[in-house]
DNA sequence: CTTGACCTTCCAGTCATTGGAAACCTCATG
DNA sequence: CATGAGGTTTCCAATGACTGGAAGGTCAAG
């Protein structure tokens, strides 16, 4: 299986292969005579564990512990639960601040006429922001 | 005013005001004898609004679009509010696109006894996703 | 005059990719 | 056996929005 096969196999882009391979993140594949890289179905495999990890909107080194952990037989499941628990707590985080940001937004989108008068509360609340805004 | 007083008077770093300067979201300061950026009050203004439109997650390009219409005296309402409308848009795609993927780990974390055993739905959910998720 | 706090420029790094250039390999066809 | 298309290789550069550091110039107080 060269690098293109692997990435079909996969769905991880054969450039983003290299990189991953580049970084650590993942053993450096076998190579041909020719010095094409060379993949293993076990090493589909981990980059499909990547891919996966990645939607759920892992970082790349937290995915290194992640990888090495699956790669542990005798892993233990609460280091696995703790990284996992880490993650929802940032992603609640970044929810919460996304969210603040467009709760302020609607409330001045909603005061705001959104025709050929000049008179803007969105453009107001930038230059001196009001009364009702949570974000800092 | 030099520029760690504007910095001082915006909230904005004065590392980060010269960046803005240099990728020209921000007019060119005046300048000492000696080469010291001189700031008005006017200028601090701009800095402001900049930090409060960051502070909203608006991008640096969308940010350039206000700031003009800000400047513009004649500026008509319904195109900062098409801006502020776009914006939310693609804060609640994204928010809605975490939620996703805390829900789903947050349902993983829960069957996941989080002991010394080595099993984990955690893991098992990475090599092959399993059938209760809509992350892709 | 010296010290320390400021200012200047430029360059490099962050994170997770993506893009391109130039050169090499492989395979099927003519 | 040559040719051409479509792989593959490496390396370098860019993205967005900063942040850090190095090396040097300036200013005000002591």
């Amino acid at each position: 299986m060269n690098i293109g096969e692997a990435a079909k196999a996969s769905g991880v882009n054969a450039k983003l292969i290299r990189y991953y391979e580049s970084i650590g993140l993942i053993p450096e594949a076998g190579r041909t005579a020719s010095g094409y890289r060379v993949y293993t179905a076990q090493e589909v495999n981990i980059l499909r564990f990547v891919k996966r990890a990645r939607s759920l909107g892992f970082s790349i080194e937290r995915i290194q512990m992640l990888v090495g952990l699956w790669r542990d037989k005798h892993r233990a499941s609460a280091e696995v639960k703790r990284i996992a628990l880490a993650h929802i707590d940032e992603l609640e985080a970044k929810i919460a601040e996304l969210q603040a940001m467009a709760d302020t937004l609607r409330e001045l989108a909603a005061t705001c006429h959104g025709d050929d008068r000049p008179d803007c509360p969105i453009l107001k609340d930038l230059e001196s922001p009001g009364c009702c805004q949570e974000v800092a």
